[in-house]
DNA sequence: TAATTATATTTAAGATTCTTATATATTGCA
DNA sequence: TGCAATATATAAGAATCTTAAATATAATTA
């Protein structure tokens, strides 16, 4: 498994990114689906998750809809129309980012930095 | 310019990855290269980069050797015998890091997760 | 010549974000 | 009955980054 050290920053984005792509989902399955997506690479905390859809939720950038299922609470995180204008440039951030680390870790051979 | 909340986490990596394949380096040659390289996309700042650097000194991953150029003093940083074993990890992690990080955002397309 | 830009390192204060641990509660399986 | 899985929340502390200020010289430009 990856350190959680190298998420800092990321989380954010990753969280939009999956609201976005899989619509309204819960804490619990966020992590579930990170996990599965990354072969366990990547595993969120709950500690990390919780504040930052708060957070999202507290900035409009999330709406949230609660049920109570098997008697357990249950609240799902939604983009509101805010949220849809975040996500777009925070994705193409990242993108950049990743696109930027490669070039540092594995550089394209003969690639030209001028 | 990507916002450098991103690079939480990986600086470190990042530092080591470049002393690894260019030698010896001061800290602000670490700059500039690393802006080279992402042509301007990443720009380390002093307040996160020197402190990291003290820091790797201090656990006896980076060496130092101090030259005074042009009047002014130059810290050359290298990575020791400990740095070196500790990088190929380091390297190995990020890149796992960048993979999966693709696998969220740029899913390939017929990835099957299970 | 004066001003600005580039080179070069350091550190403090504050903000942000993550880790770890704890708390609570139900369901399903062995 | 005990354990694993499901589900959310929060506090204390650690780690890391941002912003700003301090110091100093060389080279370029207006």
């Amino acid at each position: 498994m990856i350190s959680n050290e190298l998420l800092k920053g990321s989380l954010k984005t990753i969280v939009l990114k999956l609201l976005k792509e899989e619509g309204p989902m819960h804490g619990y399955a966020l992590t579930q689906k990170v996990e599965e997506m990354t072969r366990g690479k990547i595993k969120l905390t709950y500690g990390a998750l919780y504040p930052i859809l708060h957070k999202l939720e507290s900035e409009k950038i999330l709406g949230t809809a609660s049920e109570i299922r098997n008697n357990r609470i249950r609240v799902y995180y939604a983009l509101t129309p805010k949220g849809h204008s975040v996500v777009t440039e925070k994705i193409k951030e990242l993108t950049e980012f990743i696109e930027s680390l490669q070039q540092i870790v594995q550089p394209k051979p003969g690639f030209n930095y001028a």
